[in-house]
DNA sequence: ACGGGCAGACTAACCAGTCGGTATGTCGCC
DNA sequence: GGCGACATACCGACTGGTTAGTCTGCCCGT
């Protein structure tokens, strides 16, 4: 199922400001009210009510509550696996690009707190092959993260004191962590605690 | 409310084993439950059948299938609590009890795993003052945490690149985590893990 | 006059918590 | 050494409320 693409922002014709397609306001109140109360506790009613329109509206885009779960997830997936093929593949020194990699992912997680808390929280109520489907990206991605880790280590800029898998591991660890704790302390911006973090893995890693 | 005290593992008299008491068995089957299903997916029913009682029990014994969680919240904060004030109360130089600290969680974390999930994943399942009362008792444990890696800051063995609040979000983050990976690739023995991730906060505090 | 886009009443299933009731035990007292 | 009074431990039917998903049909552009 799960169309809901076509997203025209805008049609010419009458000189009226477009309100955002349905599906689109569907996701966003979704959203939002998945991140606030979880998936469990909001009710359809409440998705629909928010995104003001009726359960006939959302039913003929989704095709079940959980359809739009894996629909947030999808969109978050597909961001970070594009932002990382991208920083990964440069040209630059392994630890500069690792660097980068592990500092957009920190920028990026934070600019999407409220999916980054989902996905993480709410990955136990996706039906199992849909959580399969998920996984299966999932490690794709940690994959390549890991492949900058072992490329560095092989060729002696990196410490191989710790598994691959393991530093990995740790550094999303704390990049899963962030929806616990920030804008909570909140006087340090994205960028600064990307830095931060990415900081703290080169640091760990340097032999 | 939520006595579920008296324990007493047995008692003389008969010779036939003691089964264990109620309260525990309660707690055990929600754990498991909890941890395998979620909170909100987890029936009353489901538990008290998997504990072999019936709700009349249960509510005899808790408030409130809330109450519940907020005892599993409990038994694991009090836990950890005391390891760390038995640790970081030690006489050795800092950057030994921030290691022993550090690694100890983990393996505490891992050999606790349903608790440890059940943690992170249903917090905001409880009810509003349950929340702020844990809130409250795992921010002492981080302020405990935190003033260790600030002594080795300031005295030097520590480097003070990175703000002390942020190594220790940096390590809990990867505690954490672990319940979503460990026992995955699971070649590793807890201790081994520990010792890793140790290895891997103090390495990153090296001047 | 046809079909996509949507409304909103409806249903069938569940679920947390309640409550009256029963069994077993214990303590004081004669 | 038996008896009433009270308490603890637990049972299980019941209630009031909620929920995901369905279905029929209206509206409107083409």
């Amino acid at each position: 199922m799960t169309r809901a693409g076509t997203v025209r922002t805008g049609h010419g014709g009458t000189g009226t400001e477009a309100p955002e397609p349905v599906p689109q306001r569907l996701m966003a109140a979704a959203t939002r009210l998945f991140a606030e109360q979880g998936y469990d506790r909001t009710s359809v009613q409440e998705i629909v009510e928010a995104a003001g329109v009726t359960k006939g509206a959302l039913y003929h885009y989704f095709g079940s509550k959980d359809d739009l779960l894996h629909e947030i997830y999808g969109r978050l997936l597909r961001l970070q696996q594009e932002r990382l093929d991208l920083l990964a593949g440069s040209e630059a020194p392994v630890e500069q690009r690792l660097r980068d990699v592990a500092a957009d992912v920190v920028v990026t997680t934070i600019d999407n707190l409220d999916d980054a808390m989902i996905f993480f929280r709410s990955m136990h109520q996706l039906s199992p092959e849909k959580q399969k489907q998920v996984r299966a990206e999932r490690r794709r991605y940690h994959e390549r993260f890991r492949a900058l880790v072992e490329e560095g280590q092989h060729s002696g800029v990196f410490s191989d004191a710790t598994p691959a898998d393991l530093v990995v591991d740790y550094h999303f660890g704390s990049v899963h962590h962030l929806s616990s704790w920030y804008s909570a302390g909140g006087h340090l911006t994205p960028q600064q605690v990307a830095e931060h973090l990415a900081d703290l893995l080169l640091r760990a890693l340097r032999p």
